[in-house]
DNA sequence: TTCTAATATGACAACGCTGTCATTTATTGC
DNA sequence: GCAATAAATGACAGCGTTGTCATATTAGAA
């Protein structure tokens, strides 16, 4: 029979309510019946039972990873961040793909919040980057927190979490330039994710510091697929005057480019540099291995996770959602074969 | 304000037990009432709260994926499709990654299943096919559904979805032996997981059949990694007669293969043809494209779920596990151009 | 010391459902 | 048509927490 808050009470000699005070750190407890019960707890392997806290408290503890994203790797990596923290903390995770372009995606996900009466959200692009999204969340008062491409957060009114695409991309660029380069291809991923703006942007940057001008007929546009890199390589490798190397939006287009251009008999790295963007496994397993921009999604997702809790933490107590600082990442620079014959 | 069963029942004009027994499918409500109860659920738009039905009977309705598998690929399919089923079926779904070869996994699980009073588990390799675990959920009474590498069911007391790895590891060699080759490698996976031992015996079927002397030097131990097939590529291809065809046992270490002959020199399928096995995505994306066995993991995701919850009806009617005829799948021969340069 | 204000604790009713068991209503057999 | 039985329905107590509000204790000021 597993121990419950009475039995927890009765063991330290106090209330169930002062049990109830010392499990959710309401801090109003002496120091010395905070022992007694805690040592309780620990004596009796005591776990709190989530169906009557959630029955009993307005919210459930529980999370949801709301989530559209193709990218397998990604998607395994940010739940394996996020469940790091909920059992640290004691939130369940509900993890909710679903499709973003989707007519009802507002309903869906306001069902999904009410039916399973989920604490928070976390949410990375491109719903992360959908004003309607966000702003019926905040009518409805639930909370959440965005992993977001850019520099600075639009509002620090909720919680953040920023990639810094723009530099990382501009690094991968000048290393590209540095290398010798100065016809350097862009594929953009779909312009609906902001980050694909962003690493657009630092790679213009980069071109503009060294002066080089931009070429239009080497600004692809696509999608994040392999498909996307195919179809680039055809038009591009067959231009009069075909790019030597090519900054590709993330990994998938990059293996895509790579295997284009193998196809038309161009060698990587010799005829054509190529440089990817996420760090996806597979972008060390394709030949040569792909240079790339290192996300580490795992913290992401725990950073983002851990600053969601806080957030609700605060609006328990207080009632308001306070403003909560932002927390910073900048993908890292990882050079390899496809842009670097010695490496 | 949600609507409660008390609004229902109110609207109904019926107690709030006679909307229970609707809601749970107890079928002894007669037919004039059930309508008037199901019009009132449905003018009131009324879902039943999860966490009073969780602390009122005895278990969750929560199911929880256990799994220890570092393909991102599997595990997003498997997810994907047992979340439709709990979808269909008022569950959630709790995901578990865990590491199957740590010395207190058993304890993990338990405290897991206790913790979140989850009512059913669904086991993939290789935590299906480890006996300890099983015995100790048999032990406890927790219900699982096992999804097994196998032609028959080791026993049918509980569900279980079955794997054909034999049959179509059968085929991509016989496939192979069709295409001319006649000193086939094969490069086996983890010995713990029951798949690899299946796909080797296909694979022997296959050469007997056709009278090919097996030889053991083409019979390479590994893990399901790409870093395998690397090395299978180094010390394969340097042998005296080497191998003129590859069968890795999953994707990965065909990729890696595919890698390692490349490094060597080697052109694939010309100088050497390779296969792999489960259709991962990137088996499409490969130069050349890799010829696989394609598994339904989505399928066979919700077809054990589905057998689950059958099971987990069953047993609260009952009071009975009984035996569910369990689910069979075969995973189909794909050929593509890394085995047979005409596609 | 005494009174007031702050702090710590407790009693008890919810929360929305399911299980148990009593009660009502329909069906069967004679 | 009547008891005996089966089927349908209802009343009500829990499930294990948290929220509210009352009470007891302590600290600080006069």
């Amino acid at each position: 029979m597993a121990a419950t808050i009475k039995s927890v009470a009765e063991q330290a000699g106090v209330s169930i309510k002062t049990v109830s005070r010392v499990i959710n750190n309401e801090g109003t407890v002496k120091p010395d019946t905070l022992k007694r019960v805690q040592d309780a707890i620990a004596a009796l392997d005591y776990k709190p039972n989530k169906a009557a806290r959630d029955l009993a408290g307005r919210e459930n503890f529980v999370l949801s990873y709301v989530y559209d994203n193709p990218n397998a790797y990604y998607v395994i990596d940010m739940q394996q961040g996020i469940l790091q923290e909920c059992r640290n903390n004691g939130y369940e995770l509900l993890i909710h793909p679903c499709n973003a372009a989707s007519e009802d995606i507002l309903t869906e996900i306001l069902t999904m919040v009410e039916s399973a009466r989920v604490a928070g959200l976390i949410l990375s692009p491109p719903l992360s980057e959908m004003p309607e999204v966000l702003r019926s969340l905040n009518d409805k008062g639930i909370c959440y927190v965005r992993i977001l491409s850019g520099a600075t957060a639009p509002d620090t009114s909720l919680p953040c979490v920023l990639i810094n695409d723009y530099e990382a991309s501009f690094a991968i660029t000048e290393h590209l330039i540095n290398n010798g380069h100065k016809r350097i291809a862009f594929i953009a991923g779909e312009r609906e994710h902001h980050s694909t703006i962003e690493r657009q942007h630092g790679y213009q940057a980069a071109l503009k510091k060294h002066g080089i001008e931009e070429d239009p007929a080497l600004l692809i546009d696509g999608t994040y697929s392999f498909g996307t890199g195919v179809k680039s390589a055809e038009s591009l490798l067959s231009l009069d005057v075909p790019p030597t190397a090519v900054f590709a939006c993330n990994d998938e287009i990059a293996a895509g480019m790579l295997y284009g251009a193998r196809m038309q008999g161009f060698d990587v790295p010799k005829d054509l540099a190529i440089a990817g963007f996420e760090n996806s496994p597979f972008s060390r397993q394709t030949f040569p291995p792909l240079t790339t921009a290192s996300q580490p999604t795992c913290d992401i997702a725990r950073a983002a996770t851990s600053s969601l809790i806080s957030c609700l933490k605060m609006r328990k107590k207080t009632g308001k959602v306070t403003a909560s600082e932002p927390v910073y990442f900048v993908p890292e620079l990882l050079i390899r074969a496809s842009s670097d014959g010695n490496k």
